[in-house]
Formats: C-alpha cells, sequence, structure tokens
DNA sequence: CGCGGGTTTGAGGCGAGTCAATGAGAGTGG
DNA sequence: CCACTCTCATTGACTCGCCTCAAACCCGCG
C-alpha cells in the first residue's frame, strides 16, 4: 500500500514527504468516515498538508475525494489576473473534492496545517454502481454543497458588506464555535475573498461590531458572539 | 390522472386552469423527456404557466421535477426587504426543480408564457432506488447546477459589471443563439438580478458594447454578437 | 395610433475599493 | 527573557464604479 501511494501520488506524495507530513498507514472505514461512505472494502488514507500547500489545483483530474481530520481548507477560483473567489470553507468533518465529472472545478489549499482523510474516488464509483445507499449518498452530498452555493450566491449578488460579515460570522459560529468562542483559521484576505470583499472592509465591518459590542475579540482570529440576535438583524 | 392532478396541485392546478393552460393527456415518458428520465414506467405531464406567473415558491415541498418544453423560466431567492438575486435561468430543454432534499431552495416563475413537463418527485426517487443509472443521472444533474453555481460565484463575488455582462451574452449566445441571433425572453431588470447589478448598469454596459460595435440590436432583447473574441477579452 | 411597460440616458451620491501608514502579535534568535 | 522581525490587522484619506433618482425615449401591442 505504501507503494501504491508513492505511485498514485507520485509529486504530492513527493511534496508531501518534503514537507515532512507522515503517511498514515492504511486501515478500514471506520465510523468517522462515514460521511464519505461507511463502507466495508473502501480504503482510506490519511495524508498532511501544511500551510498554504496545494490539495488539488484547479481543472486537475479528481482521483480522491477528501475529508478534514484536523485543519481549514479553503476551495477557490482564480480569475487571469489574480482576482479570487473563495466558495468554501471546508472545517473539520467535512466532505470536499467530490466531483461527478472527471475534474475539480476549484482549487483547494489548506490554510494551516491540515489533515485529511481520503478515498479513491474510483472505490466510491464502484460502490455507488451497485449500491444505491452510496449513490444517494453522494447525490445527497453534492446536493448540500449546492445548497451552499445558492446561498452564497444570494449574498455575493445582493447584500451590503455589513451583511455578508454577519453572514459569515453567524456560519462560523455555527460550525466551529466550542464555548461560544471561535478561533477562525482564515486571515482576512481569505474572509474577503470567500465574501467578495476587500480584507480592509472586512476588517472595518469587525471593528464595527466590536465597537457595537456585539462581538468580542481575543486576538484578531478568537472571536465571541456576544449579541447573536443582533447579528441576526444586520444578517438582511 | 386528470383527478390526481386536481389531488395533488390544488392550489397551483386551480390557478392555472383560471388561467387558461390546459392540461396535456397523460402519456409515457418520450425520447425527448430523457434528461429527467428515459426509463418506462415514469409519468410525464405537461403543463403550462403564464408571463410571471410562480411555477412553485422558496421552501415548497418539492412534488415534481421540470423541464422547459418551450419559454423560460427564473430561480431566485429574496431578501425580506425585496432584493432578489436570481440563480439560473432555465431555457428550453432544460431540467429545474430538482432536490435531494424535501423542498425547493429557490422559487421559480415563468419569465414568458412557458410550457414544462413533469415529473412526480416520488417516481424518480423511487426509479433512483433500484436502477443505480438513474441515481448516477440525478446526481449528475446536481452537480451539473453546482457547477453554474460555482462560476456565478465568480462573477458575483470577483467580476466588474463589464465582465458580468460580457459573460451573460457569451452564456446566453450559448444556450439560445439561432443562426448567431439571440432572443432574450427577460427584461433588464432579470438580467441584472442574475448578474448582482441594477438595470441601469445592464443597459449602460449593453449600450457601450453596442457603440464599440461588438453586439447589434434589433430591438432591446433581439441581439447579435458582432465580435465574440472581443467579448471574450471583456470577460476576465 | 396612442398608450404603457420597458429601456435608455443623465446627474449626482455613496458604499466599498485603493493606497498608504501605523499597530499588534506570534515566532525567532541572541 | 527580551529585542527583533515579519506577517497580519487596523485605521485613515481619498477615489471611483456602481447605485439612485429622474427624465426622456422607444417600441410592441391593443
Amino acid at each position: 500500500m505504501a507503494q501504491m501511494l508513492t505511485q498514485t501520488f507520485n509529486t504530492r506524495a513527493i511534496k508531501t514527504q518534503i514537507n515532512g507530513s507522515k503517511i498514515a498507514p492504511v486501515h478500514p472505514v471506520s465510523d468517522q468516515f462515514g460521511e464519505i461512505a461507511g463502507y466495508v472494502g473502501l480504503i482510506a488514507t490519511e495524508f498532511s498538508y501544511r500551510k498554504d500547500e496545494e490539495i488539488y489545483g484547479e481543472d486537475e483530474p479528481a482521483e480522491y475525494v477528501y475529508q478534514v481530520v484536523s485543519g481549514a481548507v479553503r476551495s477557490y477560483k482564480l480569475l487571469s489576473d489574480g482576482r479570487r473567489q473563495i466558495g468554501s470553507f471546508h472545517l473539520p468533518g467535512d466532505v470536499f473534492g467530490l466531483e461527478s465529472g472527471p475534474a475539480h472545478r476549484l482549487a483547494a489549499e489548506a490554510i494551516i496545517d491540515t489533515t485529511v482523510r481520503l478515498v479513491k474516488r474510483s472505490s466510491l464509483e464502484k460502490a455507488a454502481g451497485t449500491d444505491v445507499l452510496v449513490a444517494r449518498k453522494l447525490w445527497t452530498m453534492t446536493a448540500g454543497e449546492l445548497r451552499h452555493a445558492e446561498d452564497h450566491m444570494l449574498l455575493l449578488g445582493r447584500k451590503t458588506a455589513m451583511e455578508r460579515v454577519a453572514t459569515f460570522l453567524l456560519e462560523m459560529d455555527r460550525r466551529l464555535a466550542v464555548a461560544s468562542m471561535m478561533a477562525l483559521p482564515m486571515c482576512r484576505r481569505d474572509i474577503g475573498d470567500y465574501l467578495g470583499l476587500t480584507l480592509e472592509t472586512v476588517s472595518r465591518a469587525l471593528s464595527q461590531l466590536h465597537a457595537q459590542g456585539i462581538l468580542g475579540f481575543s486576538g484578531a482570529r478568537q472571536i465571541v458572539l456576544r449579541n447573536r440576535q443582533r447579528l441576526h438583524n444586520l444578517d438582511a
């Protein structure tokens, strides 16, 4: 299996080894991996990426499907002049990189040091070809991404800067708050590129919310929401 | 079947009958309907909507899946104060209203008088439960919508007004041009709400493209692209 | 023909972007 | 343990692209 990895991962495996990431031993799919597919016969492998390391590029063949174990990932598209739109952030437990077609439509990078679990796309395809429950699960996961994208189109097309930031805070609060505190893994530029704003506009909105007592800081990326209701009111 | 329709369509069927739409006789799925599912046993019905008539509302139970036969449909979300984001336009041949979950996440309205073919969602679910090819087709269709949404997020978050209009024109040219002429079914406000712009900004961009000789008008909604290459250059 | 909705065009305002400087931590090495 | 550095974040001043408001125009349709 270690041999299979070096074959199939080629450049990425080499790069990751240079970066000092470990390759976890092969093991059967555990319950925790049920999000991708809780079925015997699927091989899950762990893999690690360093901060800002590319996991896959836009239009690259979609060979694997990933689940974040720890860390955080951004999926994005670029325009030719470098303008970037982040489509989604992937946090621990999230599955990403799932494609129905042959290629990844967004690139993916580790926001911070990140460990993922992955399975070969062909394994999933094969399982889906014989098991309608697997097929249904794949559809449902893609539909979940579509739901998020539809909500995000409304944000990008029609919300004001303050509404976008309020939406973002409530989303992150829901997805990664522990004990009412959230530790954002991403920088202001990432947030801006997710919300269709500049990093300065994001910073100004956060400062304004801080001044109004709606949130508290413990360092720029440790945020406590002090009044979710008022935040909801700011979110259209 | 007519009885089934009045039962299952309730208010919509009544409204449509008042509007004078016809209810087509039940018939087996034809080859043309293969986009939804070319399988024996699925019942397709035709239904018509008048200009601006609602086909289904946001968060309404997703009982049917639709395919445009003729006309055009807009799918959109609204903010509480009326701001609208159109997620996509559905043109003849397009399938819309397909959901993995229980409810429609966007509302749908006929842009002009429109005829659709529809099948019960439960029929598709049932077919997908026994036939992995049907299941695969449903997944692929949802993945296609996701691809469009991802491209559109990039447009809404990062493109300029002129780039958005150029992208729109190329999309419509690809999807509905006949003999290099496209007859837009939607008004400037719809285009603006699709592109995250105001109708005035859309109009100004089109006027500018006209002045540059990149497109020609035969009435405000009949457009000929005279230089696709320059339009591509304007689209980031 | 003559409405009337839809479109175009103009003038001015404003929200977010740009450019620039300062500030605050986190990590590093002496 | 502190000084240094470097990245990231904040804040300010100014600009600008798109929005708003308003008026004129143009067809398409009855």
